[in-house]
DNA sequence: GCAATTTGGTTGCAAGAGGAACCAGTTTCT
DNA sequence: AGAAACTGGTTCCTCTTGCAACCAAATTGC
């Protein structure tokens, strides 16, 4: 299965580590370079860009963020005037959350540089390799928290 | 080349970033409740115990964590008595660190556990898929750092 | 041989992330 | 209807992380 499989830079869960924040770091330098967005504010604006508006709890499960991140990401995202809260009628613990017009128009220019972005940090791999890439990840995802949840 | 590619699930970087967060949690877990160590402590350790004695500008390398980071895991370490800082005879502001006797008999013992978590991770891949996977992080990588340092 | 620069390591600080406690509004059960 | 349990959101606090400044030893250039 493996010559020395004892070395750090083998292990799976190591080189994925490295890899992952490689990128992350790279991406996060652009978006507070263009825009002044943080990954967790960038990634609301994603959700409620494609989706329309949401409540604080949607965006927790679109993300995957924990609801303090989505909190503070939502409070900075209103407070620079590119998110509104307009009250649920549905529920009076929450607020729907969307875009304002300088939200969506942010979302606009950011959406083209994301995707040339993540175009240029994945060039490296062929349009299959890139969908193959994806679904090992997927994969590896749903054993992992299939594995971690049994306290 | 794509369908709604305006959707964060779809976005390699966001897969890559929750994948590698839900391994990287589901490992820290097991090195804590095993042995106390947190990660940087156990990559300090993995490769002390497969390279034998080194300097912590070595580690910075070995490891591609901070500095400090690297200093304060040894650190832990030292207190713990699982690794002795001796002087160095050729270099009077670094040390050789090693593992000391009690730290080898962790290394030996962490190290089925590490595979054997590091298999269990993977194990929704087949062998190839590993082997493909780990050469496509490597490319990624690559591309992601060389992007980067243009300052 | 000594000043200037570089480098390994350390300390301090400040931002980020996550958990636990908490509040207010909602649902469930009787 | 009222009590108990629950849920969305917010605040608080702790722990981790990374950068920048710093110190001491070593190297380089005169």
């Amino acid at each position: 299965m493996s010559a020395s499989q004892t070395r750090l830079t083998d292990f799976l869960p190591y080189l994925l580590s490295i890899t992952s924040n490689a990128v992350s770091d790279r991406i996060a330098d652009e978006y507070r370079a263009h825009f002044g967005l943080k990954i967790p504010e960038w990634r609301v604006m994603a959700v409620l860009g494609d989706q329309g508006a949401a409540t604080q709890r949607a965006l927790v499960e679109a993300t995957r963020m924990d609801k303090v991140a989505v909190n503070r990401a939502c409070r900075v995202l209103e407070d620079r005037g590119l998110l509104a809260r307009r009250p649920n009628t549905a529920d009076g613990r929450s607020h729907h959350l969307a875009l304002t017009a300088p939200g969506q128009k942010v979302y606009r220019a950011i959406m083209p540089i994301a995707l040339e972005m993540e175009a240029r940090m994945f060039s490296a791999l062929s349009a299959g390799e890139r969908t193959l890439f994806k679904d090992l990840l997927e994969r590896i995802r749903a054993q992992a928290e299939a594995t971690g949840n049994q306290p």
